[in-house]
DNA sequence: AGACTTACGTA
DNA sequence: CGTACGTAAGTCTC
């Protein structure tokens, strides 16, 4: 464990005015307005700043200084000192007062003091407490504050919105300015700064004034040689020279400003929860904003973090039946293992259980007495005797691979992706600290006997034994988040009984026919040299299709081809630009490359495919169910949900995918346009409903009605737009994107668009609706309650926000029909027990499900499968669903 | 060895 | 300037 090193205070300086200031005019006030008519778009983005960073910092000392509305020694020393600044919007001025009153609950010191400008008195508590040894930091959108820049103290500048900081230390000073901190008054004396009415030398910008100085070692040598200096410039600052003395008095800061608080003053307070509430309630802030202040503040406040007293037992043989009988039983128990496992199955090397008691127990499943193995069994397998697992899938399948199985299951990792879903992953120690603000180790008073000897046996025993206990923990913290989002049935009745099907998938695995996969190769292998030789023929030399840049340099620097859009490093080769290439150039190395690309790309995944087969000739994905922020599931190892179907080259390679012995054959069923039902079924619009209603075929009979035409009129042409249409509308298209994609002009696209919602407008007010909606709440949600977090709806950048919209736009169309075909899995899986049928599900392609038929199961099963996918959820626009069966699964097609 | 970039496969 | 993923290869960096 880390050594806990006495970490030097810091304390954090803001400039609220300032900060204010800016957030006002980087995000849209009419975005941030109260049902009272408060406008709050800088109390929002001033507390955004503030709880950032908090959190990226953590300070631990702050406060915030404000300016007064009395004149300063600069107004005294002269007159015109910020005259001519536009008046101060209205819509502003009362956000500094509720400013005020959040800082007030968060416990955040704030001061002001007649007399002088905020900067001064962060100049005065930035000397000082460097003086005492803290760090100091200063957020503020006033430049002045560069001077007081050092080794000990670091201005953060936001420079884009309120979002991005940038980060002042000497050497960035230096870099931006060309000259030190202990100089950037000079400089600024020299070139001015309007928004004080400070004019510089008329002609001097800071480059010439950076020159300067450096040259003339300072202002006060550069003064008094200023006869020296030639041409416009030296001619203008003689001129202005008074000026620029004036500015440099003027842009002092002053470091004396006699305060009541000093540095060490400066800690946050006792604040209460329920009181901020409260103040975030008037101000109508929900969603993200609130967790982060919360999940903050609580990481702020905890001193030092505990770990976890543990109380380990390390059992005689024959005495875990024992203490299963005394601890077991006792509520839920926490369940952490060692071990390795994928591919569908798994391998134990130790387990630790915790027992809400306090108690725990330690042990190698593989050295039990038959009778512990036993009583182990039966506690694994007793749904009433709850267990506690984080990340269960794994341990599951280990497990089972002991013959062990488990019944009883939570998974704190399902709760905290239910909880926070975009975060891709869920590391334990993470959660630990994130919810229980504590770390994942023991706590070293109560360890006992046991860290006495201290071998690396014990060390591990007790880690595990930790992990077992936080476990507990953190389940319960993270019932009462569940709780608040809703989202408990979703835990208990969809992912965790998931789970356990998922397991049984991945157990299962497909067949694949690795002798066809490896003739597949070998076809391809031989077609790639082919179509190699052929480039290389064309451009007369060698060079590595595989290698963008070289592919670059080919094309673009040898052959002088039209340059593409551009990329980070380049311009793009990718397969849509070089199509356009070849239509307007028609270089047959153009061809060459694109082919080989499929080619080498077709076989790569054939050549992934064969070495994973298991001895029984059968491959087994692994299922994550906690990556995919719309609540989708993927898969890995392989990524059974991308294998080729477009082509009917890449179809040959689902030839491999086969039916196994004992099995009759395979069958797929998929949901039909299940995002364009759930579009119809949230938005409610007729027009579209009726469009399903009618049975015909959807794109034909939208576009018959976008354009009032019959069904039968409609061309190729029209239903391949509407087609575009209908889809790039559940992902947020632009018109700029529909216009590229169906290569017509932005405006016919516009048009397309219109007279798409004159007869769908309801899809219209649905999809404006979600982005509002989701503004407000900070989250959006699918049919089954499934929320995504999207803070950057509120983003002053706008490419993030934009982003942010298309996510809000897709997220409850993609996760609700990941809700529904998890709702499916759930409902085939126990109609399938229930049946008595042999048949299993093996895979599942995020609208598609594949099943391996029994002999003679082939009929009972479609029916089956057909009524539970169907009845998983009852929308306006009912499910549909379509079969087909077949010895491979590309026969299985349909 | 590991991170990043580009390209491309699926729904 | 269309969402959600995973993988492979090349390239850059340590």
């Amino acid at each position: 464990m880390a050594n806990s090193e006495p970490t030097p205070q810091t304390l954090l300086l803001l400039d609220g005015h300032s900060l204010a200031y800016r957030a006002f005019f980087a995000l849209p006030v009419e975005n941030f307005s109260t049902t009272t008519g408060q406008h709050t778009n800088a109390v929002f983005g001033f507390t955004s700043m503030l709880v950032n960073v908090l959190r990226e910092e953590k300070p631990t000392h702050v406060a915030v200084a404000f300016d007064r509305s009395e004149p300063t020694f600069r107004h005294t020393a002269y007159d015109e000192y910020k005259a001519g600044r536009a008046k101060t919007p209205d819509e502003f001025r009362p956000q500094v007062q509720l400013i005020g009153e959040m800082l007030d609950t968060l416990r955040i010191q704030h001061l002001s003091v007649a007399g002088f400008e905020a900067d001064d008195l962060i100049a005065t508590l930035a000397t000082q407490a460097s003086e005492q040894g803290m760090k100091v930091l200063i957020v503020t959108g006033d430049r002045d504050a560069f001077q007081l820049v050092d080794d000990n103290t670091t201005v953060l500048y936001p420079v884009k919105g309120v979002s991005v900081l940038a980060r002042m230390d000497p050497a960035a000073v230096e870099a931006k300015y060309g000259v030190g901190p202990q100089r950037y008054r000079e400089l600024a004396a020299l070139v001015g700064e309007s928004s004080d009415n400070l004019p510089g030398v008329p002609g001097v910008g800071p480059k010439t004034a950076a020159k300067w100085l450096t040259a003339y070692d300072g202002l006060d040598n550069l003064v008094a040689r200023v006869d020296e200096i030639k041409g416009k410039a030296g001619e203008s600052l003689r001129e202005h020279l008074g000026s620029v003395l004036r500015n440099q008095q003027i842009n002092k800061l002053d470091c004396d400003v006699p305060l009541e608080a000093s540095p060490a003053d400066l800690t946050i307070g006792d604040w209460q929860r329920e009181e901020i509430q409260a103040l975030l309630d008037t101000l109508e802030f929900r969603g993200e904003l609130r967790e982060r202040l919360f999940t903050t503040l609580g990481e702020n406040v905890v001193e030092a973090e505990e770990g976890f007293a543990v109380d380990l037992t390390l059992p005689e043989p024959g005495a875990l039946g024992d203490w299963l009988a005394e601890h077991g039983n006792s509520g839920r128990t926490g369940v952490a293992v060692q071990g390795r496992w994928g591919r569908g199955t798994g391998e134990l090397s130790a387990v630790a259980l915790a027992a809400g008691d306090g108690a725990a127990v330690h042990f190698d499943p593989a050295a039990l007495t038959p009778e512990d193995e036993s009583a182990l069994a039966a506690w694994l397998a007793d749904p009433a005797a709850t267990k506690i697992l984080h990340d269960a899938k794994g341990p599951l399948l280990a497990f089972a691979a002991r013959g062990l199985t488990l019944a009883g299951i939570t998974d704190t990792a399902l709760a905290s992706y239910l909880v926070a879903p975009d975060q891709r992953a869920y590391d334990l120690g993470e959660q630990v600290l994130r919810y229980l603000h504590r770390e994942l180790r023991e706590e070293a008073e109560e360890s006992g006997q046991l860290s006495l000897d201290g071998g690396d046996e014990d060390s591990a025993a007790q880690e595990l034994a930790v992990r077992a206990m936080a476990v507990v923990d953190l389940a319960d913290a993270l019932s009462g988040e569940l709780e608040r989002r809703g989202a408990t049935r979703l835990l208990g009745e969809m992912e965790l009984p998931l789970l356990d099907i998922l397991a049984g998938m991945e157990q299962a695995g497909i067949a694949v026919d690795n002798d066809r996969l490896a003739g597949l190769s070998a076809t391809l292998g031989g077609q790639a040299k082919e179509v190699e030789q052929g480039a290389f023929d064309a451009v007369g030399h060698e060079f590595n299709l595989g290698s963008p840049k070289q592919v670059q340099q080919v094309l673009f620097d040898e052959l002088n081809l039209p340059k593409t859009k551009k990329t980070k490093t380049g311009y793009t080769t990718d397969s849509e630009a070089l199509t356009t290439l070849l239509e307007r150039d028609g270089h047959p190395v153009l061809e060459r490359i694109l082919r080989w690309r499929e080619v080498a790309k077709l076989k790569s995944i054939v050549d992934s495919l064969i070495p994973l087969a298991d001895d029984t000739g059968r491959i087994h994905t692994t299922f994550n169910q906690t990556v995919a922020a719309t609540g989708r599931l993927s898969s890995t190892d392989p990524n059974v949900q991308n294998i080729p179907a477009r082509t009917e080259e890449g179809r040959q390679i689902r030839e491999a995918f086969t039916v196994g012995a004992g099995y009759e054959c395979l069958l797929t069923a998929d949901y039909s346009q299940i995002e364009l039902r759930i579009m119809a079924h949230l938005s409610g619009d007729r027009a579209l409903i009726e469009a399903f209603e009618s049975g015909a075929d959807f794109h034909t009979i939208t576009a018959a009605k976008v354009f009032s035409v019959e069904p039968e009129s409609v061309t190729t042409e029209l239903r391949s737009k509407i087609k575009a249409m209908n889809y790039g509308l559940a992902y947020g298209l632009s018109e700029f994107g529909l216009a590229g994609q169906l290569r017509i002009s932005p405006g016919e696209a516009k048009q397309l668009k219109e007279e798409y919602f004159e007869v769908f407008g309801g899809i219209r007010d649905y999809l404006a609706s979600v982005v509002v909606v989701a503004r407000r709440d900070g989250y959006t949600e699918t049919i089954l309650g499934r929320r995504r977090y999207l803070p950057d709806l509120n983003s002053d950048n706008r490419q993030r926000r934009e982003m942010a919209e298309r996510m809000a736009l897709n997220a409850p169309i993609q996760g609700s029909a990941a809700d529904i075909i998890k709702v499916a899995m759930i409902k085939v899986d126990a109609a399938l027990r229930a049946s008595g049928l042999s048949s299993r599900m093996l895979l599942q392609v995020h609208d598609e499900l594949i099943f391996e038929v029994s002999p003679g199961e082939l009929e009972p099963l479609q029916a089956l499968v057909r009524k539970e996918m169907e009845a998983a959820y009852a929308l306006t626009a009912p499910l549909e669903v379509s079969m087909g069966h077949g010895r491979s699964w590309y026969d299985a097609a349909h």
